[in-house]
DNA sequence: TTCGATTTGTACGTATGTATA
DNA sequence: ATATACATACGTACAAATCGA
């Protein structure tokens, strides 16, 4: 807003310094109150640089998840919150965002037999070149995707886990038709990374979006382990949160 | 490598084939065997496109922190391995990282009284707006910026704390020389989000990197919180595992 | 040490495609 | 259909950093 003044070969980029200006316009409400910003030209009018100069910096903060450009009409301020997703012994989807969501439902992909990739057979427990059974879900909140899911079972222990999700629309519930009637989370691992362009179009992401990824194993009350997952969450609506049972 | 024709007004970006077939490239090995990146005008050359269309492409990959590119010298292939940072109960920096790396440290960048902001009052169970010790730090493995943490601490209860810890340069010491024998994480919660101005300068990463975000309370044997903090991991050098005690 | 070649970074210009209103 | 606005792609020029002769 404020006509401030670029500094040219300061050692700074000019398409740096307009993401500076734009970046804290926005954070100070001076820019983007309506929830969109000037068309480029415009931005490049006032700053008194190329309109690739200005694009340059919009691209940036489309990157940091800041704007969020739409061709044909026009670029706009994002903002989001977060649902909160527990991660506890018992983590079963849907009960940890009841109450944050009216509605939540888990899809199948994509189903099949395979033979079990190397960290799969080991988390189970299996022989190398086991067959595993393969689930692909994609959850969602209210409508929105929030994360996708690759779960692997033992296909001798869990023959038709496939269809009993699809009838029950529910891991839980598919294991507890296979004869499992209580398991826990044994182990969880986290990290982040950007999205493949699989999880942009599952997603519903956009490019540059960041997924938190979990690798979790889950076990059945005597210990054994019957479930290994990997999961990605958009890392834009979900944060997670662990939860101890005993505190 | 191969000659890949590409498909102009195919609907996907010239820049964005480009960046797949070098993504590709390097995963199956054709690409960067050393490491290095051909020079820009040699891929603009090779797939018939403009030197800008490459740098379109190499843009993109280096956001997804495959690659990295230096000015006068080229680009380059990016390669780590995280290393793993557990949350248990009693979590504790160096500990936790001992036998991944062959030294750990702590450094103490700020420290001072201030008032406390409203999530850190709430946190520690303090009245809004009571003073508290805030110490920001950087904690590095083998020398390479792991993380950087924010903690708040009571002002009143813990009184000295930040000269404590810049004598014993840990958090966990200090909080030992200030009566507390003990304490436990109670929750923690995680986001995931691209990485601020300030953490790529304190971390030493690239633009449009990523950090994992951890929100903890530590509470005292009692059940007393006794420090909240917010620590930002470097997302590419970092995952965290979750760990169950009882398991 | 200096110089020049190489390579990436920045900034401008122009044209055209595509989606939206 | 037209105007608007973002997306892609070409071209040119020069700056800045690196490296080897």
């Amino acid at each position: 807003m404020t006509g401030a003044v670029l500094e040219r070969k300061s050692g700074v980029a000019l398409w740096r310094q307009i993401a500076d200006l734009i970046r804290s316009d926005i954070a100070s409400g001076v820019a983007g109150q309506d929830g969109r910003l000037p068309p480029e030209m415009q931005l490049a009018k006032r700053y008194g640089v190329n309109r690739h100069t200005v694009r340059a910096a919009i691209g940036a903060l489309e990157q940091e998840g800041v704007l969020r450009s739409e061709q044909g009409r026009g670029t706009f301020v994002r903002r989001r919150k977060r649902l909160t997703y527990p991660i506890r012994k018992r983590t079963r989807f849907s009960a940890g965002l009841g109450s944050q969501a009216a509605s939540t439902r888990t899809r199948l992909l994509e189903s099949g037999p395979e033979a079990a990739p190397e960290p799969v057979a080991e988390a189970l427990g299996l022989a190398a070149g086991s067959q595993v059974i393969r689930l692909e879900t994609v959850s969602e909140a209210d409508g929105v995707p929030v994360s996708r899911a690759t779960s692997w079972f033992d296909a001798q222990r869990f023959a038709g886990i496939d269809r009993a999700f699809e009838e029950h629309a529910s891991i839980t519930r598919a294991l507890a038709s296979c004869g499992v009637e209580d398991y826990v989370r044994a182990s969880t691992i986290i990290e982040a990374r950007h999205a493949s362009a699989e999880d942009i179009e599952l997603l519903r992401l956009s490019a540059g979006a960041i997924v938190l990824v979990t690798r979790a194993v889950n076990t059945a009350a005597e210990g054994r382990p019957i479930q290994y997952s990997e999961t990605r969450f958009a890392a834009d609506r979900v944060e997670l949160r662990i939860e101890n049972e005993d505190a």
